[in-house]
DNA sequence: AGGTGTTTAGGTTCTA
DNA sequence: TAGAACCTAAACACCT
């Protein structure tokens, strides 16, 4: 069976829904988040059918990301500033597609509402914790009430931007999505070890290909918590330098 | 100003 | 055939 190339669907319409697409970007890039820029990217360098008409896919496509809840907005982090969030899937979505496959939805995934609420204080305290540590950077003084409760304060999740673009696998390629064991999807839920059987290896971009595509290795730590870990270091060395000798965060957690 | 994000609404296609 | 999933359009607010 011949290999689907990139311009596999030249300039017609894919059979993907808008949603397997933005699943797609999102699972192609290292740290499994995106930009909105960055998911548009990938669509066009991928489809030429979607290089027309921009205006309007897209405008479907960040409804999409809005509308359905296994798209979870992430704040940046506050040192690389810039436009939009990041985007990512939400770990209990990776098993809505029937079978993997991206062509259809087994059910539309929809949280619960006390699931949304965590998640959505989480990311607020979050969102939060950036804006004042940027506050604080620029010399002002932080809101108060911005501040996250020493309990809150937990390594956020905005990537570390590789420097190199994600390397794009084939569009076809993306046919199923790998296992993953379900965790609750809160900042101190995703910096806990996958499982205690794992032996921590560095993370590798990961090249998605009908080969590997279709499993992780779960030997290695989810790139949820990997880029959790290397923030929450980066920003207390960064804290260290800028924030003294003023608001510290509490002791940070162990980084891998 | 333009990009991003949210929401509403109405239509089409697919599946059970 | 009904309901779910999906697509499209549009309006609006917010942010950089």
């Amino acid at each position: 069976m011949p290999r689907p190339s990139r311009e596999s669907y030249g300039d017609q319409k894919p059979p993907y829904s808008y949603i397997s697409l933005t699943a797609m970007a999102i699972w192609s890039s290292p740290e499994r988040m995106l930009p909105l820029s960055e998911i548009y990217r990938f669509i066009t360098d991928r489809f030429p059918y979607y290089r027309r008409n921009t205006q309007r896919w897209q405008n479907s496509l960040r409804h999409n990301l809005s509308f359905n809840d296994c798209f979870v907005k992430v704040p940046r982090r506050p040192d690389r500033p810039g436009k939009g969030a990041y985007w990512t899937l939400h770990p209990q979505a990776f098993d809505m597609f029937e079978n993997g496959s991206l062509l259809r939805r087994r059910k539309r995934f929809k949280l619960q509402k006390g699931e949304k609420d965590n998640l959505n204080a989480e990311l607020a305290a979050l969102a939060s914790f950036n804006r004042a540590f940027l506050a604080r950077q620029a010399g002002a003084p932080p809101p108060p009430p911005a501040m996250p409760s020493a309990s809150l304060y937990t390594p956020p999740l905005c990537p570390q931007l590789s420097p190199e673009p994600a390397e794009i696998p084939e569009a076809a390629a993306i046919t199923m999505f790998p296992q993953r064991p379900r965790r609750a999807f809160t900042i101190e839920a995703l910096l806990e070890p996958d499982s205690p059987r794992l032996s921590p290896s560095p993370p590798q971009p990961q090249v998605m290909s009908i080969a590997t595509m279709p499993r992780l290795d779960l030997s290695m730590p989810s790139p949820y918590v990997l880029a959790a870990q290397r923030y929450h270091a980066e920003l207390l060395q960064a804290a260290a330098h800028a924030l003294r000798p003023c608001y510290l965060p509490p002791p940070p957690l162990p980084v891998a």
